[in-house]
RNA sequence: GCGGACGUGGCGGAAUGGCAGACGCGCCAGACUUAGGAUCUGGUACUUAACAGUGUAAGAGUUCAAGUCUCUUCGUCCGCACCA
């Protein structure tokens, strides 16, 4: 009689062991084929771990525990995302230092991430806020400044009033703060810039060479927003001044009847003399200002506008004079803040011209009646009222147009991309400063490299500023400093990096953790990058993992690392929520804490039921009876141990399918990560051979084999028990022989007409012809189609037999 | 509005076009127990006394065969949202 399973004194025992052996400690020895996953390195929160860290943890430990016992050199290492926010607001109102704050999640982080049992590297850890790293973060700012991707640019940029930053586009969502959901304001400030929108293309083919799940190629693609189209000159009447528009219909030119520019345009001040109604236009702009972008969206509905009196437009293919409006519905942001409107054919464009009279042309043939509605297909009909396209086809016109508006200065073809440069700076405390200094006299003077890192300053006050200014413009003795190049007074720049910044790249940093000489070296760089499996989540499809696309190819750019894409594949975990089926959070009271489920069933208990809940992409509603269950499992397999055979040891022939048809099974499942169909087949496993009265040695190590990659205390601490030799984790990934995994005889059904009427016995491997030969005439089959006249028969081996009778 | 995903028992969910509901939770009954929130055994879609029939959001279609493919409608979730 075995000892009862308790995972109180075994998990912390085998914990121990695979720490003391560096079981998971990826090796130098680049002979070897080398594995690279990688989980979303954590932000420690005060909070502590919550039930969806291990979900993606587990997935790829056991990802990671079978590509070692199939011999690769692992890498699955573990980090801190340690700066940001909520650190840096529990220090302030708890009046502690957010280093010393951080310091206490990660030990918290760490050791709920031991008691898990997850085969990290722990000798690799990373920590963004640790100087030795955000050095190279740094460094890598540096290089994107020198060359010419990081600018200071004065704009209007969303702010967030509650948490007094600047946020990138990629943080607003809905009009809101991402963070704290307050409505984000425009606020015009000078923002250091990275100039992403340069990668724009690269971004979006290198989405086609990299093994990502559709949904975040498609939200890359959306995001990236790439168009085609041209860039037309309208020119202003009794000027010799043009208006450049871009339109993705240029064939639709002659149905311009009137143009309109965006509120910030420059046009209005470049013509302020010559515009009759400049108060009321002054005034409009200034109204629209003051709207927040979701205001301005809500309003959406009823768009505004004013005519530009004193200024009209020349339309090219027309020779028409078309007025001129102004209207928040056209975005500076892009294009050229200013656009040709067509209203027979663009939904608003349509609705500007009813509320405003404006004239309506059909120039595509096509819809019911342009007055009423616009007609903006583009497959069908063709082109009338367009001079010389007449008779064209919407595509045949955009080549034909394009080609004339070339030929004659006009214009010419043009990509646009929605997407905007990352404003990258901050004015809070906890992030990496930015390693620059304003000379009055040399302008911007970047730091050497030997001053690097630049550290962040101790001061008594994190308080951000309402005037937006970061909290480090307030340390004098830090901000002033001689110029490095001529020695004259002069100021570090006081904004600091985002959170995203360390995130761009410390899945680089793993492959050379305590280099001081470079950021990784180059051999262990191409070695391991690109990673070959990152799993995270949905949220960070255009913030972390698009940003840190753009950064690795950059470094490609410079020679730092020979892979351009940096993941090779990237997968998504849905979220656990809470029992009621809602999102978990403190404020519903839903939480739940996985250190009391681990304290209550074992880690590997919860580890199993985080995998067997239900499909790894989809959000699910946590249920502690149902963990319970997946102990209940566990405590069955331990159970196992008493019913082994001491006779025989070889896997008996009745139990050769069983046990080769589940082992193909989980080796495949976990690879799709069908976790919770690998876990019910061993289930299925386990309740056939408790059905029958002994367990074979061969048949359980098999079984232990493949639940170790997702329960690996239980099984080493069995293994050991059972004195099967060397620890699990140096055993080989166990195979399955084809001949086994089909069995000699099969049920099949017997239908009429589609029907079932009866099941049978035959042999698997009876053939289609022997089928239809053989089966008809047996009894079963007999009296079912007496009398009736056969027409058809399907045979479908070793499933069914399909009669089809009159 | 545009784009995407999805809709199966009381619940989480299984099903290369081929026996719908695997596996688990919950529930019911029984066994063993001083006891059970432990363990074991059996049962558990619906209608029906039974034979049998009906069932995968609703409706139509393709097929020998549809949860799976096609079309329409309804509903849920996610992303983007005046991007010219």
């Amino acid at each position: 009689m075995s000892k009862i399973y308790d995972p109180a004194t075994i998990e912390p025992k085998w914990q121990a062991i695979w720490e003391k052996e560096g079981a998971f400690e990826a090796s130098r020895d680049h002979s070897r084929p080398k594995y690279y996953c990688l989980i979303e390195f954590p932000y420690p929160s005060g909070q502590g771990l919550h039930v969806g860290h291990p979900r993606s943890n587990t997935a790829m430990d056991i990802i990671a525990r079978k590509r070692r016992m199939e011999g690769h050199n692992v890498l699955y290492p573990i980090g801190w995302d340690a700066f940001g926010l909520p650190t840096e607001n529990y220090a302030i109102a708890n009046k502690v230092a957010p280093a010393k704050v951080t310091e206490e999640n990660i030990n918290n982080f760490r050791n709920q991430l031991k008691r898990l049992g997850f085969s990290f590297d722990y000798t690799r850890e990373v920590d963004t806020t640790d100087p030795n790293y955000y050095k190279w973060t740094q460094w890598i700012f540096l290089q994107l400044y020198k060359h010419g991707l990081a600018y200071k640019h004065e704009m209007p940029i969303n702010w967030c009033p509650s948490c007094k930053i600047g946020l990138a586009n990629e943080e607003v969502v809905g009009g809101n703060c991402e963070r704290c959901e307050t409505p984000v304001i425009h606020r015009v400030k000078e923002q250091w810039m990275l100039r992403i929108t340069k990668y724009a293309q690269r971004l979006l083919d290198g989405l086609d060479t990299v093994d990502f799940i559709e949904q975040v190629k498609l939200q890359q693609r959306n995001w990236i927003g790439r168009s085609e189209g041209a860039e037309i000159r309208f020119h202003l009447a009794d000027t010799d001044d043009s208006l450049l528009v871009y339109t993705t219909r240029p064939d639709t030119i002659f149905g311009a009847t009137y143009m309109v520019v965006a509120p910030e345009h420059p046009l209005v001040e470049k013509y302020a003399a010559r515009i009759s109604n400049l108060p009321e236009i002054h005034d409009y702009i200034h109204q629209a200002k003051q709207k927040s972008d979701f205001e301005r969206s809500e309003m959406a509905k009823e768009k505004t506008g004013i005519e530009i009196q004193g200024v009209k437009a020349i339309n090219p293919a027309t020779g028409k004079e078309i007025p001129l409006w102004i209207s928040d519905y056209v975005l500076m942001s892009y294009g050229s803040g200013a656009i040709m409107a067509v209203p027979a054919h663009d939904t608003r464009d349509h609705e500007f011209a009813r509320g405003f009279n404006l004239p309506i042309v059909e120039v595509i043939q096509g819809g019911e009646n342009v007055q009423e509605e616009a007609y903006t297909d583009t497959e069908v009909g063709e082109l009338i009222n367009s001079g010389f396209l007449n008779g064209l086809s919407v595509q045949d016109a955009i080549v034909k147009i394009t080609k004339w508006l070339e030929e004659n200065k006009l214009g010419h073809h043009k990509v646009n991309y929605k997407l905007r440069d990352w404003v990258f700076s901050r004015q809070r405390y906890w992030g990496e400063p930015i390693p620059l200094i304003h000379c009055p006299r040399c302008g911007v003077v970047p730091l050497e490299v030997e001053d690097l890192p630049l550290m962040l300053p101790e001061v008594e006050h994190y308080e951000p500023t309402d005037s937006g200014e970061s909290p480090l413009a307030a340390i004098d003795s830090w901000v002033n400093v001689p110029c490095p190049k001529c020695g004259e007074p002069a100021q570090r720049e006081t904004d600091t990096m985002p959170q995203w910044a360390g995130s761009s790249w410390y899945f680089m940093r793993y492959c050379d953790p305590h280099n001081d000489q470079a950021l990784g070296d180059k051999k262990e760089l191409d070695y391991w990058l690109p990673v070959d499996w990152y799993n995270g989540g949905m949220e960070h499809t255009t913030l972390h993992l698009l940003y840190s696309r753009f950064w690795h190819l950059f470094l490609h750019d410079i020679g730092v690392t020979s892979a351009s894409e940096p993941y090779q594949k990237r997968t998504s975990h849905g979220m656990i929520l809470g029992e009621n089926g809602e999102k978990m959070s403190k404020s519903r009271g839903n939480v739940v804490n996985p250190d009391d489920i681990v304290d209550e069933i074992g880690a590997d208990a919860f580890r199993l039921y985080e995998m067997f809940m239900g499909a790894f992409d989809q959000a699910i509603p946590w249920s502690t009876s149902g963990a319970r269950g997946c102990r209940r499992f566990l405590d069955r397999v331990w159970r196992l141990q008493d019913m082994l055979d001491k006779e025989n040891t070889a896997i008996r022939p009745e139990m050769l399918h069983l046990v080769h048809s589940t082992i193909k099974k989980v080796s495949d499942d976990y690879e799709a990560m069908k976790y919770n169909t690998a876990i019910a087949a061993m289930m299925s496993m386990v309740n056939e051979l408790t059905e029958s009265a002994k367990v074979t040695a061969d048949e359980f190590k098999a079984l232990l084999l493949i639940l170790s990659p997702v329960a690996p205390h239980i099984c080493e601490e069995i293994w050991q028990i059972q004195g099967y030799g060397e620890p699990l984790y140096l055993q080989p990934w166990p195979n399955y022989d084809e001949k086994h995994l089909v069995k000699a005889e099969s049920e099949i059904a017997i239908q009429i007409n589609g029907r079932i009427r009866a099941r049978m016995l035959v042999p698997t491997d009876m053939t289609q012809e022997e089928a239809t030969q053989v089966l008809p005439g047996t009894d079963e089959v007999k009296n079912l189609i007496e009398g009736k006249e056969i027409i058809k028969l399907i045979f479908v081996p070793g499933r069914l037999l399909n009669i089809v009778v009159r």
